[in-house]
DNA sequence: TCAAACTTTCAATAAAAATTGAAAGAATAT
DNA sequence: ATATTCTTTCAATTTTTATTGAAAGTTTGA
């Protein structure tokens, strides 16, 4: 298979990766484009390479870089912008995984302590009530074992990532 | 609070939650209303409370039964199916968890291992090549990691809920 | 200060996804 | 065999989301 069939198979398969995770598929798309350039590039050379307008290039790359995953790069005396990926993996999932926690994680949770104070009332039977109360709380009980196994996922792949660099490094 | 008022707060949450994950909201809202139901409800329980319509209703869960997280219960006399959630949350993240692996770390798993053997050609500089081979290599290191953590996550999960079982049988 | 070279915004438009509802299909009882 | 009750399907419609492109905004150099 030639570099460019293969750019294109991770272009779209990245894309289809993430509309399935809620990302938008041209925002995982530039994000795979901007991955696997070795350079940094320009708005007009992701218009080209994707074969999208400016507005889109322009509102996918300041999401990236919300998701703090892309980077804007300013090379001396060109006064466009170059936007490059970050392209430690264990790095994008660490930011990808904090944002989430913030965007997702923390909204539920807030949502959950709410309604774990539910009171008893003439119209709900106590067993409703009890029922609910244990659901809720066992989301609670499992949204935060989550987060803490995130955490510790996180850390666990920085040290693997660590030694498997580490017996690079030191081969044979 | 009052249960109804709670209830129609975490339908409503679990269907954010359940959009920024690429599950459609319906789906996750009336998977929501089915773990916070008591019993079990028939397709037209889940129509009046959601206010959705009886093809959407049972499209969504037809699906869920896919997921493997509701199931159709049948009550002797009566013609009509009645579903029910699977009520344990360690459960129920570990069909989701299964599922998703099936249907999107396969996937690219597969586009990952087909694009890795991309050949040098007089059109790519050999730097280019080593670049993408080197970033796709490490994407499916990660992946395989993400993989196995899941899993190892899946039976912490499972001893963390057993002990937390224990002690609640053996109290004091 | 002005012009040139960019970036950003946003109303209009297009595309995709979800939803409806009625008709067709199944299963069960009489 | 027929009626009844419920489930499933799917073309049409609605809703939501993404995209465009041109105008407005910004920055830099002369």
């Amino acid at each position: 298979m030639q570099l460019d069939e293969a750019k294109s198979k991770f272009i779209e398969g990245w894309g289809t990766l993430g509309s399935a995770w809620g990302v938008s598929r041209t925002m995982a798309q530039v994000h795979a484009l901007l991955l696997v350039s070795v350079g940094s590039l320009s708005t007009e050379d992701i218009m080209e390479q994707l074969q999208i307008s400016r507005g889109n290039v322009n509102l996918n790359v300041r999401a990236l870089m919300d998701w703090g995953i892309v980077r804007k790069e300013l090379r001396p005396g060109e006064r466009r912008e170059f936007f490059s990926a970050e392209k430690d993996i264990h790095r994008v999932a660490t930011l990808i995984l904090k944002e989430r926690r913030k965007r997702e994680l923390e909204p539920i949770m807030r949502v959950l302590g709410e309604i774990s104070q539910v009171e008893a009332t003439p119209t709900a039977t106590p067993e409703e009530t009890a029922a609910f109360t244990q659901m809720i709380g066992s989301i609670q009980n499992f949204a935060e074992f989550a987060d803490k196994a995130a955490s510790t996922l996180i850390k666990a792949d920085e040290n693997w990532f660590l030694s498997t660099f580490m017996k690079l490094m030191r081969p044979g």
